[in-house]
DNA sequence: GCAAGGATCTAA
DNA sequence: TAGATCCTTGCC
């Protein structure tokens, strides 16, 4: 069941698709929070590190706002975990969560507006054994299919706070076909209890790697 | 269906 | 400083 888009991008070279040069800059992520949320669905998350290459196109993602969301962590202000999000857009916030997980957002929004974006899920291009030696024998669908599956398999740690995603080593290059509107998916966010009823989840729902 | 398990927040 | 909470996962 693979859309047009994950064809065509399979398709194309390492070099073609994952070129620093082509990512998205600061500029891009200091803007408002769901219209970086949907220039993110389909791009493709590169880490470079001296184990290998790792790279995956964003399939699912949540957005968490700097005005009227409840379930931002940042919603009742500024706190040593959620600094990140306050910082300008364009570094990661990592979290810890139920002991034993991680999971990654991409911050949003200029300084001192604390919007990120979570990535919950993406589907696998390069570095599939890489990742299956922090992630054990598990199919190439769920190598990255959840928050805390793609926080591993990509390695990032608590350390990785504040690490720029506009670097040579960590960046993310825009979907190399604009994404139709009527491929992706609107829904309520998964595991929170505030701001239910807010639709912003963002999935691309032909994708074998969604979460369930 | 639910336990595991760590970092963080809140109330005291 | 204790107790609750949490943007989850994998095993029962």
């Amino acid at each position: 069941m693979w859309d047009e888009q994950t064809k065509a991008i399979r398709r194309m070279s390492t070099a073609e698709v994952f070129a620093p040069e082509r990512a998205y800059g600061w500029e891009f992520y200091q803007r408002p929070t769901v219209e970086v949320a949907w220039g993110l669905l389909g791009a493709v998350l590169v880490k470079r590190e001296p184990e290998g290459l790792c790279a995956a196109r964003l399939v699912e993602l949540e957005a968490y706002l700097p005005d009227g969301d409840a379930a931002n962590h940042a919603a009742r202000g500024w706190s040593e975990r959620t600094a990140p999000m306050f910082a300008a857009g364009g570094i990661l916030y990592v979290y810890a969560i139920y002991g034993r997980h991680r999971c990654v957002n991409v911050v949003t929004e200029p300084e001192g507006r604390p919007g990120a974006v979570l990535l919950r899920a993406a589907e696998v291009l390069h570095g599939e054994e890489l990742m299956r030696r922090r992630r054990g024998e598990v199919q190439w669908e769920a190598l990255c299919r959840g928050p805390a599956n793609l926080a591993r398999a990509f390695g990032f740690e608590l350390s990785d706070n504040f690490r720029s995603v506009c670097s040579a080593e960590l960046f993310i290059v825009p979907p190399p076909e604009p994404i139709a509107p009527e491929a992706v998916r609107r829904t309520p966010r998964i595991g929170i209890s505030r701001a239910r009823e807010l639709p912003l989840r963002f999935v691309l729902w032909q994708s074998r790697c969604r979460s369930r």
